[in-house]
RNA sequence: GGCGCUGUGGCCGAGUGGCUAGGCAGAGCUCUGCAAAAGCUCGUACAGCGGUUCGAAUCCGCUCGGCGCCUCCA
């Protein structure tokens, strides 16, 4: 039997608001579309907490054993800086100031981007698509749109019209929006006099002469509007259905609902079943933007230069912090947090390491409720992911297990009762879901390195077991406060034999 | 102004009406030559005020905070 037969998932979906059980439509197949980044600027920790959310969504969709198809877009044109429409593109913008070709600053960033990624172990995505890849699409999604009555042309652009869309299907069903209050309330903008209406948004723009990033299309030369690629990126690789569409909570208004507009205005097909929205990351319980200056990259972060960061904390124990809550929450970030977060990641894995050095289960009179209680737990850690991807809920059974490994290292008597079928499974998930789906893994030294750093390890440790044995206390002391020192904790184990860590 | 979220012990954070996570910090104990690690035990928190209920952190109302979106934003 499959995984996602035994714990069935359930999401908390934004388009009904409730929390449902999830049927993909096609049995076994899952299709998910993930808003990506606009590469203009480097990625902030905010942006990786998003990317973080669904990297756990698309980890856990496969290890439940969905076949996933995870489609996430690169932005690489059309958004433009300011709030009229006559405002530069940033992309454009950031090439000027850096005197390089838009493409450059594109391939730029997406590199960093993926290098992020790869830092904290983010999988890549099944397909990942670019806006500029993708321009004949966007034209004929347009021209679908026009056909169908939900759009129209004005000197060169061509705007999506709210208003009568709305007479025929609801705009604003996801972010809960009515039409007749936004046109009450919507503040005035300047610049907007080729609209029909304020609420109308843009599906091509004409190309103000200058613009960079522009492409022949049925209205002159231009360029795509703001909300359209993931239109129809999501259509061409997902199809006009699929499963789930996913984001962060600030794309929610205008831009996916924009998205769903779009898509009825085309095919009368909605796209996404479920909507998943990750929130945001604050710091001193703002939301962490660009524009409030409160971002730090993934590089500051690990250097600790940054005037918010007391020090620096690796790619994994920020992982782990990002996981100790649920998505759906906003996470505050602050030093205090960080700190407890690295210790308890290291104890965790401290326990994931000490596995391979318990002796054999069930060597004893197999005790069967122990056994089972035992199970329990690991039951618990899937129970919860499949409860909403509740990696902070799933995290505290970790901890469990995590005891029970120490306890069973230092009773061995303990585990012998423990039946090995049981015991075996109980531990492949527990290893599974930390590395697999969680995606935590061990940061050592590698390569070569490590090979030498275990060799003079081995050394030390060999001189002061012989310290010890001769009971010369002052040299064997002697040896360990001056590793402490270095960052290198020895720790005495029963039987006379010793382990390090490295801080 | 509209839509929505939120207020949990020293800190961070889960919480599906009753059995009241977990991590970090703190206290005690065990183990130990001394440490460290680990294990065990402890703190009995849910912004305030009402209400529903046999029973509410959890549901309802009001009050007071905080935040997000409504303009590009993960």
């Amino acid at each position: 039997m499959s995984l996602y037969k035994q714990y069935p998932l359930s999401v908390q979906n934004n388009l009904t608001k409730q929390k449902e059980q999830f049927e993909p439509l096609s049995e076994g197949k899952v299709g998910m579309y993930v808003c990506g980044p606009t590469v203009y600027s480097d990625v902030h920790l905010g942006n990786v907490r998003t990317f973080s959310s669904f990297d756990i969504v698309y980890r856990y969709l496969t290890y439940l054993g969905y076949k996933v198809r995870y489609v996430r877009n690169i932005t690489d044109v059309g958004h433009l800086v300011g709030d009229a429409d006559e405002g530069e593109d940033k992309i454009a913008k950031k090439a000027r100031l850096d005197q390089l070709e838009p493409m450059e600053v594109v391939q730029k960033y997406t590199n960093g981007f993926h290098d992020v990624m790869q830092l904290f172990n983010l999988l890549p995505p099944s397909i990942e698509p670019t806006a500029t890849g993708h321009i004949i699409e966007q034209i004929e999604f347009i021209q679908k749109i026009i056909s169908n009555g939900y759009a129209y042309e004005v000197d060169g652009s061509v705007y999506f019209d709210v208003k009568k869309y709305n007479e025929d299907q609801p705009y604003g069903e996801l972010s809960g929006r009515n039409v007749e209050d936004m046109m009450s309330n919507t503040r005035e903008l300047t610049g907007q006099d080729q609209k029909k209406n304020q609420l109308d948004f843009a599906l091509w723009k004409k190309a103000q002469s200058g613009h960079l990033m522009k492409w022949s299309s049925p209205w002159g030369e231009g360029f795509p509007g703001w909300h359209l690629e993931c239109s129809a990126m999501s259509t061409k690789y997902l199809g006009l259905d699929f499963d789930i569409h996913g984001g962060g909570m600030d794309l929610k208004f205008p831009h996916h609902e924009a998205e769903i507009a779009q898509n009825k205005g085309c095919s009368g097909h909605g796209g996404a079943k479920y909507w998943i929205h990750g929130n945001m990351l604050t710091v001193n319980g703002r939301k962490m933007a660009k524009s409030e200056g409160n971002g730090f990259t993934p590089e500051e972060l690990l250097t600790g230069n940054h005037k918010l960061l007391d020090r620096g904390y690796s790619a994994m124990t920020v992982r782990f912090f990002m996981l100790m809550s649920h998505y759906a929450s906003t996470l505050d970030f602050s030093n205090e947090a960080l700190q407890a977060a690295e210790k308890g990641y290291k104890r965790l894995m401290a326990s994931v390491n000490l596995i391979e050095k318990l002796p054999a289960a069930g060597s004893g009179n197999v005790d069967q409720t122990k056994s089972a209680e035992f199970k329990g737990i690991i039951e618990k850690v899937l129970t919860d992911l499949s409860d909403d991807f509740n990696t902070a809920k799933a995290i505290a059974s970790l901890f469990e297990v995590s005891s029970r490994i120490n306890s069973f290292y230092q009773n061995p008597s303990d585990l012998a009762v423990i039946d090995k079928a049981i015991f075996d499974e109980t531990i492949k998930h527990f290893r599974g879901v930390i590395s697999d789906v969680l995606g935590l893994r061990n940061e050592v030294v590698g390569g070569q390195d490590a090979e030498v750093l275990g060799g003079v390890m081995d050394v030390l440790i060999e001189l002061r077991k012989q310290a010890k044995f001769s009971k010369n206390y002052a040299l064997s002391d002697k040896i360990r406060d001056d590793l402490k020192e270095v960052g290198v904790q020895i720790k005495d184990e029963k039987g006379g034999e010793m382990s390090y860590s490295i801080d």
